[in-house]
DNA sequence: CACCGATAATATGGATCAGG
DNA sequence: CCTGATCCATATTATCGGTG
């Protein structure tokens, strides 16, 4: 998680910001004890804050006095979600993607220092699946949409980029030296997809392409994943035909 | 319009209580 | 005995009106 958040000038709301993302990140749900162990807060600070939350159903309090995010997020969150119409546009791409490489089909936005997943089309069937959950992050340098969104970078941008981040490796193939980076940047910006060769995980590869507004810039990734031997690199083609229909669609004409 | 700064308002955390 | 809930004095913070 790489969120370079500007400092936040009211303390609670980055306290209350605080506990959520340990609720978030936590499979299960947590005790007050462990919250305030965790969030390093007080134990009556945490309590009167989770208890805000529980009001406003941010929050659930289970019986047994653990707490879990609550039901209100996810009603805001579709309300979020509606407004990304991008996902409408390409599904349907998607789904022909999907149908003619057997692969999984992922949308993807950037947010801060990552990439989200938005959206999926992949069906369980046969053999290994390389399945991210919608929602997820992943880091722009080590993932195909992640380096569209920095090949849209200006240098000063870029350099902002690798010095907030220090781009570290996830794995022994992933590009953590920003000469590397800035010429693979360079290469993609001349044909138009990109690749991430076991950069995050190993195994698996993905291609993406980019998908364009009305004023050219990138704002989402088309990409395919795949166990690493399974890879076309003859499909990059049909994601870049892809993710131009649905730039035209978003009104962009290059 | 953004930025200060005094002051009213609020959050804090140690202490204490409750209950399982 | 341990965890969670509540209380309360006070340190910290947000607010709002003024100023450049």
């Amino acid at each position: 998680m790489s969120d370079e958040s500007p400092k936040y000038s009211i303390q609670v709301l980055e306290r209350t910001n605080l506990l959520m993302d340990l609720l978030a990140q936590s499979s299960s749900s947590l005790s007050l004890k462990e919250l305030a162990a965790r969030s390093e807060l007080n134990i009556s600070t945490c309590h009167r804050i989770l208890n805000d939350l529980v009001i406003s159903q941010f929050v659930e309090h289970l019986p047994g006095g653990r707490y879990q995010l609550g039901l209100r997020l996810l009603e805001l969150g579709n309300l979020v979600k509606n407004r990304l119409n991008i996902q409408e546009l390409a599904y349907p791409q998607m789904q022909e993607l999907h149908r003619k490489t057997g692969e999984t089909i992922n949308l993807s936005i950037k947010q801060g220092n990552d990439i989200v997943y938005i959206e999926r089309c992949w069906s369980g069937q046969s053999g290994v699946h390389v399945v991210r959950p919608i929602g997820g992050r992943a880091p722009l340098h080590l993932t195909a949409v992640g380096k569209l969104f920095l090949a849209d970078l200006d240098a000063v941008e870029l350099l902002d980029y690798v010095h907030k981040t220090g781009i570290p490796a996830s794995t022994s193939k992933s590009v953590n030296e920003f000469e590397r980076l800035k010429n693979e940047l360079a290469a993609i910006n001349q044909q138009g997809f990109s690749i991430d060769n076991e950069e995050l995980e190993e195994g698996v590869r993905c291609l993406a392409a980019a998908i364009f507004n009305e004023q050219g810039k990138v704002v989402a990734g088309l990409s395919l994943s795949a166990p690493a031997q399974r890879i076309q690199y003859a499909w990059s083609q049909d994601l870049r035909r892809a993710a131009k229909g649905i730039s035209r669609e978003l009104g962009c004409h290059l």
